[in-house]
DNA sequence: CGACTGCTTGAGTCTGCTCAATAAAGGTGG
DNA sequence: CCACCTTTATTGAGCAGACTCAAGCAGTCG
C-alpha cells in the first residue's frame, strides 16, 4: 500500500473536538497556498492574522543567531498556527509541503470573541493543548535520549495521522524530511537517520522507501523505548 | 551585601501586570504552608483547583519512570500554578523553598470567569507567558550548549527578581538548589557545578557563597554566552 | 559536635555531533 | 524520454561535550 495516500490532505470535518466553532472561519478569511520550505509568518511579525491550516503541513521554529533551528510544533489540517501568539510572533512558521491556509485577521473576531462562548472555549482549549504539548517536548528534549525521542514522535505522529493497516501494521504518514525531524527533537539529522535504521532493523518499524512515513510493526517496542512518563506512582485508577 | 535578603518573599502587589485582577482571590481561597520539597500537586491529579504563590518559589515538573525529571517552570510570588492545567494536571509541582500559596477552587470562578473579562483577561495571558515560555525553553533544551543554558537561565532569573546592586552588579537571587537548576536546564549537576564556575572565572559573575544567589558583574558577556535567539534578519524597527 | 545534604573537582566513558563521501530520488529542461 | 542536476538520505570515522562514577569538602541543622 501506499503509504503517502494516507495523508490526511484536507480537514477533517469537526474531527477535532476542541476546535468546533471554528468552521466559519473560512467565510472571514482569506485562502492562501504555499510551497514548500514557503514562510507563513516571521519571529517578530505582528500577530494581526492567525491561520487555519487547510491542507498540508506547517511547522513553528525559533532560531538561534549562528542559525541553528528548533521547530516548536506542527500543525496539521485543521489546527489554527499563531492563534496563541501575543502582540508579535514569537516564533517563524513555514510550509513543510504543498499546504492551503486560511488566514483570518484577529480584528474580526471581536476583540476576544466575547460574542461567540464557543469560540472563546476553542481559543482556551487551543491555549491549553498547545502549552502541554510544549511542556511535553521540555521533557523529550531535556531528559531523553535519541532513541527516546524518536519512538515519542513516531507515537505522537501516530496518534494524530496514524490508520490502522489491513495488515496489522500501523502506517504514519511523515510529509516532513529527516532535517526536520532532526529540528524538532534536537538532534543531528544524521542520528535520526541512524536511530531510524536502527528501529528498523529490530523490526518494531519499517521505513517507507522515499521516507514518506514509517509502518509501525510492534508498537509496544515502539513504546517501550519512548521511555513513557511516570503520571501515577501506583497505576492508573 | 547579602544576597539572600533580596528574595521577593512576598506578593509585590500589583507588579505583575497581566495577573492584575486577581487581587480578590485571597478572599476566596485557602491558604496553605509548604516546606521545602513538600508537594503541591502530583502529576495526574485533577485541577479543581489552581494556585497562587505568595511567598517563596514552587517548581513544575514532569519525570520518566527510570526517576529522571525535567523541571517545566519556577513560580515566583504573585504567579498562578495550574491555572492553565486541563482537567487534570500534567506535572507535579512543588515547593523549592518554604513557600505559601492560595489554593482556590476553579468552581468559585463560574466555569471560566464569565462575569469577570479582567479575569478572564488574565487568564488568557497567563497561558501565553507560559505558551511562550515552554516554547523558549524548547529552542534552549534542544538546540543550546550547557554554557548557553546557564547564561539564558540567569538571564531569565534577571529579570525575574533581580536587583540592581549598589556597586553596579545585578544581584540575582536563586533560591532553587544547583540539582534543580540540572533538572531545569536538562543538565547534570556536576556540568551546572562546572559551569558556573567557568563563568565566574572569567569574572562574567560572582558565586554567593552558599549558593544563595549569584551576581552578574558583566551583563554583556552573559548576554553574548547565551546566544540570543535571531528574531529579525535586518534588526529590529 | 557529628551527621547530613549539597557543592566541587577529577578521571574516564559514551552518546550524539561533525566532517566527509556515496547513493538514491525527484525535478528540470533539452 | 532521457540526461543532468539538486536535494535528501545513508553510512563511516573520528571527535568532543556532557554524563557517570567517585572522592573530598563545606556549610547546616539537629
Amino acid at each position: 500500500m501506499n503509504v503517502a495516500a494516507a495523508h490526511p490532505t484536507t480537514v477533517p470535518a469537526a474531527r477535532r473536538g476542541p476546535n468546533a466553532g471554528f468552521g466559519r472561519l473560512e467565510a472571514i478569511g482569506v485562502i492562501r497556498h504555499l510551497s514548500p520550505r514557503e514562510s507563513l509568518v516571521f519571529e517578530g511579525d505582528a500577530a494581526d492574522c492567525f491561520h487555519r491550516v487547510l491542507r498540508g503541513t506547517i511547522a513553528t521554529y525559533k532560531a538561534t543567531a549562528d542559525g541553528r533551528r528548533q521547530i516548536i510544533a506542527f500543525f496539521y489540517p485543521g489546527d489554527l498556527v499563531g492563534f496563541t501568539a501575543g502582540e508579535r510572533f514569537a516564533y517563524g512558521a513555514e510550509a513543510i509541503d504543498r499546504s492551503s491556509v486560511c488566514s483570518v485577521p484577529r480584528a474580526k473576531l471581536g476583540v476576544l470573541g466575547d460574542e461567540e462562548p464557543a469560540l472563546r472555549e476553542g481559543l482556551l482549549s487551543a491555549l491549553r493543548r498547545e502549552v502541554e504539548a510544549a511542556q511535553e517536548r521540555q521533557l523529550w528534549l531535556g531528559r531523553k535520549t535519541a532513541r527516546e525521542r524518536l519512538a515519542c514522535f513516531l507515537l505522537e505522529c501516530a496518534g494524530r495521522t496514524g490508520q490502522a493497516g489491513p495488515d496489522g501494521g500501523l502506517s504514519v504518514p511523515l510529509p516532513m524530511s529527516q532535517l526536520e525531524v532532526a529540528d524538532y527533537l534536537g538532534l543531528a539529522p544524521e542520528t535520526v537517520s541512524r536511530t531510524l535504521a536502527q528501529l528498523a532493523r529490530t523490526g518494531a518499524i519499517e521505513v517507507v522507501p522515499p521516507f514518506a512515513g514509517v509502518v509501525v510493526r510492534d508498537r509496544h517496542a515502539i513504546e517501550a523505548a519512548a521511555g513513557e512518563s511516570a503520571p501515577l506512582p501506583g497505576g492508573s485508577a
